[in-house]
DNA sequence: AAATTATGTCAATATAGCTGACTTATCCGG
DNA sequence: CCGGATAAGTCAGCTATATTGACATAATTT
């Protein structure tokens, strides 16, 4: 099972007699990553499928599910997209009973976004198919091997997001259990 | 710097008086790498725009300077799309000169890629790119997290697929040294 | 009342992928 | 040497996801 791929040290590919030794590219995070990332939307993508929904619809319906009670330009500045973009993602899932919106209450311009009773269901069951990959890879790896992954994703963002991101994803925590 | 993000156990989050106990979907590891993957190709993306490029340019380029002499069934196989979808953007890179292809010797049916000078330029640009963000992000993790990334990625892959990529990125290594 | 904000909408465009159908050139096996 | 298989290219049309720019509406703030 160990693939031994790799582990190597990365630096002092060069041809004998050049200077400062440039680190060669990491080649191996960078494929790894790639494939990864692929599989593992992979994964979602077949189930939205079934619904005729794509990747859009997912990420919209995730964070939806996550932070109940959303407004669409926090959700415009989550998912870095135009609003016109989301427009017709947000339609066809509100169309088709995934999500609602609510008037805000003190300010009732805003329309709140809340999954319904399917879209929170269909959300949980892609990230359970998401978690299972997590789990699966995570079976044969060291204890630590989580808490390592944690961390160095969050070391991959770019500094000035992470701790949007962090609070982001620390916040959902609190949200998406009362209904 | 430690955000100590989410390291409580994931399980276990089920109201009173509930059975088989599922695992909670994990959250953080889902949308840490959402956000990391978005920011790791964002940094290809913006070089690839002053050439009026996109991704699927960027796949090709790095496949053909990493194994020089493919052929394109090997990379439609890698990339996993159909030969209609590639050939726009390989037709591109050829024509800017980025990428050529001499016909196979023993078989001159096919057509073996090579990166040109450019082309093998702009492959190692886009590739320190992203490994430079690889590098930050391990100063500040202990020594052995760039294995245990390297082990996790693999991990994450498609059982069926593991050996295949295993294959393709140490082979990596061989080639893409001589012209 | 005027300006700002939150959101929605229309239109046009680009990129990246897809299916299906057909062609050309080459190779290989009988 | 012929016929089938293989490697690749091409044409047409479709979908999904995103973009920019311009404009509309309603509610809130000043």
């Amino acid at each position: 099972m160990d693939h031994n791929l790799s582990l190597k040290p990365a630096g002092a590919r060069t041809a004998p007699g050049e200077w400062p030794a440039e680190p060669a590219p990491m080649y191996d995070l960078i494929e790894l990553l790639f494939f990864a990332y692929r599989d593992f939307v992979g994964d979602a993508d077949r189930l939205l499928e079934k619904f005729r929904f794509g990747r859009a619809h997912h990420r919209v319906l995730h964070f939806v599910s996550r932070r109940p009670g959303l407004m669409i330009a926090e959700l415009l500045d989550i998912l870095k997209i135009t609003k016109q973009s989301l427009n017709r993602v947000l339609k066809e899932l509100l169309d088709e009973g995934f999500v609602e919106a609510r008037a805000g209450v003190d300010d009732r311009r805003q329309r709140l976004l809340h999954p319904t009773l399917k879209g929170r269901r269909l959300a949980l069951d892609l990230a359970r198919l998401q978690s299972q990959r997590f789990s699966r890879a995570l079976e044969n790896l060291p204890g630590e091997a989580r808490a390592g992954a944690i961390r160095f994703f969050l070391a991959m963002i770019e500094p000035g997001e992470r701790d949007r991101v962090a609070a982001l994803v620390t916040a959902g925590d609190e949200a998406g259990r009362a209904p």
